[in-house]
DNA sequence: TTGCTTTATCGTACGACGACGATATACGAT
DNA sequence: ATCGTATATCGTCGTCGTACGATAAAGCAA
């Protein structure tokens, strides 16, 4: 896309819709949960899991793994990951309180 | 993007990487929580909120109303935007419902 | 009507995303 | 050393997202 001119946005603002990047895709929604499930996993079990060719899950798996979501450790020839779950925590909670201050503004409207 | 090859994933995963999607700029996540705080805005006050021009701002505010989590009606010359609650809380919902899913599986990692 | 205001849409440009196959790298096993 | 396995990265392609200015359309005011 085109550079998107998020240094005018507020830094909550921008970390939501970091945060909202990361779960863009329905493919990583998927990868974040088997890894909560398996609580860790290898990169080649969750090609086994999508629908997707092994190099464009290692692509949505860096795409997590640059904005902190998850870790990855070498282990062998394999690539065991997790969920870092402080980050994750953060993120959501940013997510939480901002929809939680959104509903609380909630009032009829025309819609 | 790349026609991303959502018909293979689930439906909710698909929701919820849609609902992200529309707050995957910070613009937009702005735009939400004003509409929020004003219950409902015309916009040219959005525009003047967001450092974007207007044919931009315009472009936003279809992305949120193509959702659904945003309703216009025109006003005159105006046009008047308000979110549409129902839409918003659904799809709130379902990435709640995820997110306590997924912190439900925490345990200790390496992470 | 004429003109002003407001907004949606068009046209355009460019960067990012998402997909894949191919390849390089690195490790384990034989 | 060689082979097989696993994965990250590269190259490439097409599409979408984001930005803007310009313009069209629609309503109000005079």
């Amino acid at each position: 896309m085109a550079l998107a001119r998020t240094e005018n946005f507020h830094k909550k603002e921008i970390d939501i819709a970091d945060y909202a990047k990361a779960l863009a895709h329905p493919a990583r929604v998927a990868i974040l949960m088997t890894l909560a499930k398996k609580n860790e996993c290898i990169c080649g079990d969750l090609v086994l899991d999508l629908p997707l060719a092994q190099s464009t899950v290692s692509q949505h798996l860096k795409a997590l793994k640059d904005l902190g979501l998850i870790q990855g450790e070498v282990d062998g020839p394999r690539s065991r990951y997790c969920i870092n779950w402080k980050v994750f925590e953060k993120f959501q909670k940013a997510h939480s309180e901002w929809s939680e201050k959104l509903l609380g503004f909630r009032q009829d409207n025309y819609c």
